[in-house]
RNA sequence: CGCGGGGUGGAGCAGUCGGUAGCUCGUCGGGCUCAUAACCCGAAGGUCAUAGGUUCAAGUCCUAUCCCCGCAACCA
């Protein structure tokens, strides 16, 4: 039995996951499941990666232990992974023993071979933010975070030399072109190798949240030493020689384009230290982004797959991903046209396809199919149309074309909602001597969603199923490709059960003043689009609140005294301001529209009991007030003397 | 010269080796009545960012320019 390995990159714990996560999780699970189908030995592997500073500094600040933390963390990654359908064969986390005992061995086996050595590593540290800096975050030469002055300090460290691979990894990338995919990223890492390699540094004595050293209990490992290996650990690496013949190397590792790099470069010298032949292939996956923006944080577009699938259900947000993003580049995520494929691919085409077509049955024979006994040229063309969508799928499919495949199969679903309007089963239906035309209509149907129904199961494993049942099928589980491929598969005299409606339409609710006029229709919609996105942005500020929690902000007109642009950034201004009497320094965001000379003098609103807070170093103790559309943006001024009160 | 991605009908996107510019949604017209206001057919809509070059032939290859986005490194 062929076996296919694949793995999704370990997450890291620091926050909650976003639909970016949930984005490549689904594909790597709809690769796996094809294989699946393809009656193929899969192992599906998806993780965390729970080591680092930063774990122990956040589990610090919450005031728990870093596994604490982690634990509680983790546990939400596992359940988003079941309610989204998620076949993993194992999830691994980096702080289990099983992975200890493989970044030990691993680290002594190259130790002893000579590839890992003792150094020094050179940082620029703030002894009291206990944070090393690189040159390019330093601030005036200064701590980025409380601007006092760093100091280069040399820290013991161990190296693995990375730089003596550098030749044998990029002749492998020239070697082998399917290595890295998309080629742009192939480009990409040919030129970064080019520019030279450095010995990666491999562990650290700052801080203790990770796996000890084997050879130095002061130390930990660092990073991507420790998270890279996670892909060996359990498929029997140590333990289960069987086991590990048979699923390394690894078919596909799919990461995100950003860490392409960390996996077609470190992760295969590791290996070639090691002696182990390296992955098949890494498949690096653009980003999602939102209305044409990067989700972050600050921009509180951050979308939570959670609510989403809560919304709409897995299976709608699995084949919106699959079907309307291209694999190797960015794709735009939007509520509207999620909303508009679930209405017509979803609802219109395929769950009104499987309505239709067990509602006539169930009209005009009773629930039951036959074998046809005739074959007109319409059911030949429908039948070849199947065999060519089988072929593509699977060539699709193999290749990671997956968006293309899931095309295929909705041009097949329209090929067979076409068949109906051609075949016209309701005319047959009222002449007695078209009997055997209508049986065959039926049946041929029926094998073409039972068809649809395996093929989909990659993509919308629940809806998949639930088709199977309603056509009065066993044992979904067990369905193979190969099986669903045979048109005349269906038991003569087989029944099917009722229609139950597989997506209901979404119905978008007019808020705007209906009868738009014809010319102002499309205003009218676009207004509509732009306050349904708001209401999502921003629901919790639909909640009333009480005039005393209003009361708890404090507003005051205050003079700008000085302007002064941030050095390095575009869009922060300092400000110096007068609030009658106390003088404040302000960072804000608004170096974009305003000067530094339109600033001065100026009064404006300002909220003056916010807690202060640093940005790039410097501490706001303030925020001026400001409307903004996106585009523009108009500080809110008065022209009562400093010092006023605002409510 | 920091690195990278992109600019193709109204919107979102494909476009492989250079060979008739395609898809989905939307719009308009028609058909059908089994069905979830669904489904089927047809139509309109394009200076492929700009300028130059290579070529019998350029969305595609080359050069230059403009614009948008992301990261490094910021929006209290």
């Amino acid at each position: 039995m062929k076996s296919f390995y694949i793995t999704t990159p370990i997450y890291y714990p620091s926050a909650k996951l976003h639909i970016g996560h949930a984005y490549c999780t689904t594909i790597a699970d709809a690769v796996a499941r094809f294989h699946r189908l393809l009656n193929e030995d899969v192992f599906f592997l998806t993780g965390s990666d729970e080591h680092g500073q930063k774990i122990e500094d956040t589990a610090k600040a919450a005031g728990v232990t870093p596994i604490e933390y982690v634990d509680n963390i983790v546990a939400g990654f596992q359940k988003l992974w079941e309610r989204l359908s998620i076949s993993n064969d194992d999830f691994l986390r980096t702080t289990e023993e099983r992975h200890h005992k493989v970044v030990q061995e691993i680290f002594k086996r190259i130790y002893d071979k000579g590839d890992i050595y003792k150094g020094e590593y050179k940082g620029l540290y703030c002894t009291p933010c206990e944070s090393y800096w690189t040159e390019h975050q330093l601030k005036d030469g200064c701590c980025p975070d409380c601007g006092r002055p760093v100091k280069e300090v040399a820290e013991e460290a161990y190296f693995f030399k990375l730089s003596n691979y550098a030749d044998r990894i990029l002749e492998h990338i020239e070697n082998n072109p399917e290595f890295i995919e998309p080629t742009s990223r192939r480009n990409e890492m040919i030129n970064f190798i080019k520019q030279g390699l450095e010995d990666l540094c491999i562990s650290r004595t700052s801080f203790d949240w990770g796996i000890p050293v084997p050879i130095d209990e002061k130390h930990v490992v660092y990073v991507w030493f420790d998270a890279l290996t996670n892909y060996l650990t359990p498929i029997g690496f140590l333990d289960d020689p069987e086991k590990f013949k048979k699923f390394w190397p690894c078919d596909i590792h799919l990461v995100g384009k950003e860490i392409v790099r960390f996996h077609s470069i470190i992760w295969p010298a590791i290996l070639m230290a090691l002696d182990l032949p390296l992955p098949k292939q890494v498949y690096g996956h653009g980003w999602l982004v939102v209305s044409g923006d990067k989700m972050s944080k600050s921009k509180g577009n951050v979308i939570d797959p959670m609510l989403l699938i809560d919304e709409f259900g897995a299976d709608a947000i699995r084949y919106f991903l699959l079907r309307e993003i291209q694999l190797g580049q960015d794709g735009n995520f939007s509520r509207d046209a999620l909303i508009t494929r679930i209405n017509s691919d979803l609802a219109n085409d395929l769950g009104n396809l499987l309505h239709r077509t067990l509602n006539m049955i169930g009209k005009f024979q009773n629930k039951k199919i036959y074998l046809p006994k005739v074959e007109r040229a319409e059911d030949v063309s429908l039948i070849n149309d199947a065999k060519e969508t089988i072929n593509f799928y699977r060539e699709a499919m193999g290749n990671m074309n997956i968006s293309e495949a899931v095309k295929k199969v909705w041009a097949f679903v329209a090929r067979a909602n076409k068949y109906i309007d051609e075949t016209r089963p309701w005319a047959l239906a009222k002449d007695e001597t078209k009997k055997d035309e209508l049986s065959a209509t039926l049946y041929n149907l029926a094998a073409s969603l039972r068809l649809i129904s395996v093929l989909i199961e990659p993509y919308m494993p629940t809806t998949a199923e639930k088709i199977w049942n309603q056509l009065g099928l066993k044992d979904f589980a067990n369905a193979k490709l190969s099986d669903a491929e045979n048109f005349d598969g269906i038991a003569d005299g087989h029944e099917v059960g009722a229609p139950e409606q597989l997506f209901p339409r979404i119905e978008i609710e007019e808020t705007e003043n209906k009868e738009p006029a014809k010319q102002n229709k499309k205003d009218a919609k676009k207004g509509e689009k732009k306050s349904a996105q708001k209401t999502e942005k921003s629901d919790e500020d639909n909640s009333e609140i009480s005039f005393e929690d209003f009361s708890k902000i404090h507003l005051r007109v205050v003079k700008v005294l000085d302007a002064e642009p941030v050095p390095n950034t575009e869009k922060l201004l300092r400000l110096t301001v007068d609030l009658g009497g106390e003088k404040r320094e302000i960072v804000s965001g608004i170096a974009k529209h305003y000067a530094p000379n339109d600033l001065i003098g100026k009064n404006v609103v300002m909220v003056i009991n916010l807690k202060p807070a640093k940005i790039r170093g410097i501490v706001s103790h303030g925020m001026v007030l400001a409307a903004s559309n996106g585009n523009d943006m108009e500080l809110i001024t008065s022209d009562l003397p400093i010092g006023s009160e605002v409510k």
